[in-house]
DNA sequence: ATGGTTGCAAACACTTTGCACATGA
DNA sequence: TCATGTGCAAAGTGTTTGCAACCAT
């Protein structure tokens, strides 16, 4: 019961038409066992310490694949780079300090129902979106 | 009636501490002026047709001073550059397709009373939020 | 077998920094 | 006058592209 992700993963790239490969297999696992947005960076590390070698060119299209195909979401915090989430875990936003750089998760919006909403009115298809909220955390905000 | 922005600029920068210069009212005045958010190259563009000229590292610099002084917020739409938007405009949020890069304006959301509710439960500041959704306009959704 | 995947080098795009000169208050 | 703002050159960071070698199916 502890931890399936190394078939999920392997099924959840087949489903994408994505073959399965040991960068891919760790990407995903990165991705599904963290809490926080990862970047390329901490994706990389994340594969180093599992052993799994891997060039941060192919990191980037690795992660470009995953979007695409809607596995994992791109968020923004303002800070030059992107971030990734997988999308099992994207029912949550975030507060980001602009002075320290702390991240907290910010669980009680429901954004669904105004995507729908927007769905219906538009005529568009939402795959998904970003909400985050930028300011000063309770330390920094003294 | 027509158009007031030009002293509001002036006292806008004024108030801010910021010394009032030809490229920093272009600014703020291309910022009142447009509808969508606007990244350095359109800004600069707006400046060269008021004939104003100013380097591409004193856009950056001045618009990084405005969104620290809070009269402007930054907008990321996930391809790789910071758009801004003037304070004052900042009350909808946006669609924007995958696909061809189109951008429309959601109205409908009410993040301020989420915004309030988390400053009071996290005790944190909150200075702006971005909430934009992704995903294919009415036409390349086909 | 073969088409998708990867590594490496290089290019690209966006943004920041350092420093001398210019300018607004 | 003098702190602040600007231009130019250069560097920094994040990301993409081209191509040959490689590997999953």
């Amino acid at each position: 019961m502890k931890n399936t992700s190394k078939h999920d993963c392997k099924t959840e790239l087949r489903n994408a038409d994505l073959k399965v490969t040991p960068a891919r297999l760790g990407i995903l696992g990165a991705l599904e066992n963290t809490s926080k947005p990862l970047d390329i960076v901490s994706l990389i590390k994340y594969l180093n310490i599992s052993k799994i070698k891997a060039d941060r060119v192919t990191v980037f299209r690795i992660i470009n694949a995953l979007v695409i195909k809607g596995l994992v979401k791109p968020i923004q915090f303002n800070d030059g780079k992107l971030r990734y989430e997988h999308m099992s875990k994207a029912d949550h936003h975030h507060f980001i300090c602009g002075e320290c750089g702390d991240i907290e998760d910010i669980l009680e919006c429901n954004v669904e129902k105004i995507e729908k909403n927007i769905q219906k009115k538009k005529g568009v298809l939402v795959k998904y979106h970003s909400l985050e909220f930028f300011g000063l955390c309770s330390r920094c905000k003294k």
